[in-house]
DNA sequence: GGTATTTATCATACTGATATGATCAATATA
DNA sequence: TATATTGATCATATCAGTATGATAAATACC
């Protein structure tokens, strides 16, 4: 039906991936893509997006890789992947690029709803959250 | 966050126009492109493709055009956008190809009930609905 | 300081969705 | 039957998301 960029559920799978590594330790790149089965270059971008917004930090160099930039009970899934939606993020079903309560679409009542509590799906799940 | 193709957006537009067409007599795709404001050979296609599936009729030559295959009632929007959604429907937010009851992802219990909703709205929710 | 290890960055390629333009085929009507 | 009108189809073109490979820059450790 709907769904998200692949890059988006990628960066999903490696912050997850991350959140349960014992101590906190950081991961390097290597270990990720080969655990969450993603192509190791592109996830290495993919990365590098996510600790410029703020979800991970990154160290060089050996004992380097990747952790967590705050704790998971306090990363929404919105934040995870806000970096990998298109900017023009179209709410409405049909598509127009205004649509509103006041200028509502054919579908606005009935699907307004529903967008809602997709929204509120990622803006309250965390990755402390994922089991 | 989570949005269609753009393809089953145009798709959602041109059906809800047609479905308002008084008598039901056939709309050609120049009157619709312009409605709907899509580029006109692009739509042309499109609709062609939602004959094949039987969400529409075609007719050539003049007075020729589309209607609706069915009463708009009996017209889901998943009917509409099944045509352009990726055959390989990811039903699962961490892109996993295997994720259901029995094997979840990390995901899964929280995203069930959100995504049921999501897919049951378009299940449910017909041509005539819209409004 | 030298070196191995790791992330950062750059250049490029591939792919499918989106789009354009031209031509073919059907058909209502005169 | 001739013709104008309309959808059907084909050949490309464009663009963004996805991906690969190579090189640069930082850093722990000897």
């Amino acid at each position: 039906m709907l769904s998200l960029p692949q890059t988006a559920e990628y960066a999903l799978r490696a912050v997850n991936f991350i959140a349960n590594t014992p101590n906190g330790r950081p991961r390097r790149v290597s270990e990720i893509a080969a655990a969450i089965k993603v192509p190791q270059n592109y996830l290495s971008k993919t990365l590098h997006q996510l600790a410029q917004a703020g979800v991970l930090r990154s160290m060089r160099g050996p004992t380097g890789g990747f952790q967590l930039a705050h704790p998971a009970n306090r990363l929404t899934l919105a934040q995870v992947i806000g970096p990998f939606l298109p900017v023009t993020g179209r709410p409405c079903v049909l598509g127009r690029t205004r649509c509103n309560d006041a200028a509502p679409c054919a579908a606005h009542h009935r699907w307004k709803p529903v967008g809602q509590q997709l929204e509120k799906f990622f803006e309250v799940t965390t990755i402390a959250d994922l089991k």
